[in-house]
DNA sequence: TGTACATCAGTGAACGCGCGTTCACTGATGTAC
DNA sequence: TGTACATCAGTGAACGCGCGTTCACTGATGTAC
């Protein structure tokens, strides 16, 4: 797993360290899960001295917001794709299973991305007002198929209803206790678009069918 | 906040120290958060040397076990509580926000609950067969509304998606970016109750008026 | 009623550990002349 | 083209800390006779 060459290999100068602390704290994170997640571990994992990373990020906060920021851009570009790779009213059912989907590929990276926010009493960069937010697509999504962008307050409900069965799914989906349904609808994305279609808002991909 | 008393009041047993020691934690979680519940600190708390609790739990994570069942206990208990005061179609989103203002009231217990239950990868007690858990009381109230109980996958799936929705709200709840939401419909529980309606599967209780 | 004794529930000191962070340092790099 | 020097990005040792857990202990309690 780690990333440490053999001293000879390597220079002095590391070139992007940043980058790869990053990459070695992801890397940490979904092997042994958020609590494994110290700076020294991180170093320890880039290869690298315990004091290094203080010459990139000013603390260990740092280090993880950079971290969490990343998992909110990638999981921003699955959701532009999902959305590119299908049309009409199942729009919305493929924004919701990607970003559940990226949950449960990094499921300790999704973790750190909500973390991160709930320490500062700040916003998850995804919920952001940033036209490109994930937030924002959702809420575009259900303009563009038929919700009244003037009626503000039902628009921004919709919108968090989605956004909070996503997420509630994201963090569920993982117990055994759900095994027998994926089962019986044949795998976790059937499955997913299932509950998305009992959720009312999310028109199911064989509604139509 | 701590329950020490001076050394002469309190006698050198200590009458109930199992109780006291979940007592302790669950005001050290909401006084500090998840992260400042070490055993020490709980025994600290409960006034106690850090070897004491050693004779009523393994370790720490049985003691964390307690925790969390006793959560899962009183939510239960304010779940249903919520169903007997309120009748018909209501009583599924009286449900829900008495799980929402649950978490919202007791944020760091909320979190104890699944985390609890993560590392065990194991059910949440509050999501478990017995006929009184919380996740039965919604499929049953669901039942009692006119969901069919013989199509046994239709209703697990609705009882997920509801379930969905709860726990994502709970989560969300917090964040300041729903002020405005909360300012605009008159406080919390009007907010939670407008989202369950956007959810589809929960009646508004605004929605015959 | 009094006493010996087993059992139970505490104490407090100690263990080893990994953590975040700081510090004086040094090796590599790039720029001015 | 060569050299002096400032700057940058590393090192490795050390700091103090709080943690979970163990250990030999001791004070209080209850029971048998």
């Amino acid at each position: 797993m780690s990333e440490a060459k053999s001293a000879d290999s390597r220079p002095y100068h590391h070139g992007d360290l940043r980058r790869a602390l990053v990459d070695a704290a992801r890397r940490l994170l979904e092997a042994e899960g958020p609590s494994a997640l110290s700076l020294r571990a991180v170093a320890r994992e880039a290869g690298v001295s315990p004091a290094a990373p203080y010459h990139h990020f000013k603390d260990k906060a740092e280090l993880l917001d950079a971290v969490a920021q990343e998992g909110w851009d990638i999981l921003q570009e699955q959701m532009k794709e999902a959305k590119a790779n299908d049309q009409g009213l199942h729009q919305l059912t493929s924004l919701g299973i990607a970003y559940v989907c990226f949950a449960r590929e990094n499921p300790a990276l999704y973790r750190v991305m909500y973390d991160a926010t709930r320490d500062k009493e700040a916003l998850p960069e995804g919920m952001s007002s940033d036209k490109d937010s994930a937030y924002c697509m959702v809420r575009d999504t259900m303009i563009e198929h038929g919700a009244d962008p003037t009626q503000e307050i039902h628009l921004e409900l919709a919108t968090v209803a989605a956004w909070c069965g996503a997420h509630g799914l994201a963090e569920m989906a993982g117990f055994r206790q759900f095994d027998h349904l994926k089962a019986a609808l044949g795998g976790e994305r059937p499955f997913f678009d299932a509950v998305f279609s009992h959720m009312g808002l999310f028109p199911s991909s064989h509604d139509d069918c």
